[in-house]
DNA sequence: CATGAATGAGCATTCATTCAT
DNA sequence: AATGAATGAATGCTCATTCAT
């Protein structure tokens, strides 16, 4: 969906367009957002536009790749293991989660937005599909971690995996905006709220976040 | 922002125009959602809304509200008293929500619409002011738990409050979706289904996140 | 398709949004016509147009339905009657269709363009039904002339139908611009020019044309 | 305005970029048919259609060009001698006319969407001249019809020949799809219907049309 | 208070054509 | 000669909102 044209420009100028891209599609839900803006920001003509991409769907999608590329790489530095130990694993993704939001607030956002309906089967399939594959994971992982006496066997595992997706995705987001004291729009036009926020001050979150579920789910011995 | 006007009239009308428009806004993003679609349907004039509401964001602030109070109203009817035992009362918010989203599941709908950006600063102040009560509840909750002992003092009581927010108020409804192997839009046109959830399904779901929870924020004995 | 709306407005106003369509659609094939051309030049709103008809479609089709009203109409002023005489009838249905062409030459080619292809299906079944009627009347008055032993029971009636319909259609039609030395655009635009053919040239070129149709249809007596 | 360039091409890229561009034009009004359509069926880049041909018009009027050959391709297969017998010539051209519409169905297609506007200047001066010369054939055919005593004195031969041209080209075309009972777009999409008409059924269409025109015209002895 | 016509900015999208490589 | 990216005007259409009746 996206054109090998798009991928055949200079890294300046597709740089220059994703990043308004994301600002526009950040900024306003999708309905609202507009190829207009866009392209009168990013200064090339109209149907440029449609050379790159095929429709304002696939730029959309193309831009939700990209997020997923990007927490992709966060997980990867994370060297999350899932082959060792539940609850670490669990903190890495956690930790990985979160700092892909710090660094890309705005790219969490167009996610965000893209959860509740952009009003395209299209995006909602690709969403979903997306959000299947997570709820997959973590019941994977915690299996894994029923078998490896980790984690209590009476654990629902398919109820947890929803509550995890659901508190790693957003949970945490709407925490940071509260102890920050900012507003959405604030803490997307304003990068160095993001980034002013310590490592220290991660850690301590996920650890807390980290050590409610561990006495929610873990074996008594 | 509702106008007189609209509370005035006929009951059967007001009722009428209502339910499409929950419909109408249930089924699309708020940007996508048409006021014309649902004169026509309602068999009003055009005018008539701006007679009945300011504009569209006063409409769907309007149903947002009725949303608020039906909700309340399942509260009520649970007997939630905050007073007594923590545990016990947030399994009963827990199904007094659960509740609601089965019996109202395109009410539940507009309010994730409403959370997630529909590019109207007016709207978006409300869903903070509510998701601010929501979380000062269950924090106020949660301090009366520690002070009662029942609820262990290590636990960081605005982090969970958010996280019991997003847990009662999507997780769960995820969850859903998932067990009974239908897509939203399945869910929000048959009634039926949402309705065919027996009470035992649902004490057993709330059960099991409470056990979860109850682990996760008892005080060790 | 047509909206009661438009039927509403004052006569005045109609007609002139009417003649300037019909300059439009008879100036340019239909996918050239533009909406936007009409409005400006009928100084009303973009908007507007839509409110009187569905889509572009819908006012081309009311355009052809109006011209097949006013052909009518001249058929009723010839006082055609199918009961009597098969050749009298024809030539009746003739100078009918004759008269029309040269009152309405702009009607006439909104119809010849929709003849062939606006790449819409909806016009196009129009088209084909109406074709489909003519060539049925004709079908049938040819049946009882030949019952009636004026018409040849050699003839092919499906056929010959076929052939009557694209005489009197437009075999007629290319015969007037040649005549006239005139070409198509000069006769769209200059009223005068049909107005100034007279009845007498009318008169003799159908008869020529009814001569013609009678040695070839006519039975051996 | 076809360029050298594309003369000069490998046969097989001049024809497959030829039958792509036919059934474009043949599906569609001109005004639809896209070249980039065209362009990316054939493999070839944009620019190359624009080094092959001035632009859509001169593609366009190629294809016209081709068509005429083309059809001259099958008069001349037919023998014709005008200088024969008026009726037996006629019978001639008509076959060929027949047998030409048959075997390329698209290119009469395109041939019958240009004479009803493409709303360009110079595809309407190409098929005015080249409805003058079908006429003016018709005259000549006629004149020398009445000379040699075929063809009866009285016969307004300009008229004539305009019906001529109508009868020929369209009004038995019309016939055809009407006794196949097929649609346009099947006979122009399933080139089986028209191989399957049988030379029988062709010359009998065409038998009962002379003899119909013969009675029309012919000088009663 | 109801009506519903009028408005016009705005939108996504298409397309023939140009031109630098 | 071939390419294919760039262009931007133009198109049909939607919609919240206004306002005269």
């Amino acid at each position: 969906m996206v054109k090998q044209t798009f991928l055949n420009l200079p890294k300046e100028k597709r740089e220059r367009i994703i990043e308004i891209a994301i600002e526009e599609f950040a900024s306003k839900p999708y309905t609202k957002a507009s190829l207009s803006n866009i392209v009168n920001r990013a200064g090339i003509a109209k149907g440029s536009m449609y050379q790159y991409f095929e429709d304002k769907r696939a730029l959309f999608r193309y831009l939700l790749e990209l997020a997923a590329q990007e927490k992709l790489a966060f997980l990867k530095e994370a060297e999350v293991n899932s082959d060792v130990n539940f609850f670490e694993t669990l903190e890495k993704v956690m930790l990985a989660g979160f700092r892909f939001n710090l660094a890309h607030p705005q790219l969490s956002r167009i996610v965000a937005n893209a959860m509740e309906g952009t009003g395209e089967a299209v995006i909602q399939e690709f969403m979903m599909s997306g959000r299947k594959m997570a709820c997959e994971y973590f019941m994977e992982l915690l299996k894994r971690g029923q078998e490896g006496g980790e984690v209590s066997p009476d654990v629902n595992v398919r109820l947890t995996a929803n509550l995890l997706n659901r508190i790693l995705g957003e949970g945490l987001a709407d925490y940071i905006l509260e102890i920050m004291e900012v507003d959405l729009h604030e803490f997307l036009t304003k990068p160095e709220i993001a980034q002013n926020i310590s490592e220290d001050t991660i850690k301590n979150i996920v650890n807390e976040a980290i050590r409610f579920l561990r006495n929610g789910l873990e074996a008594q011995s």
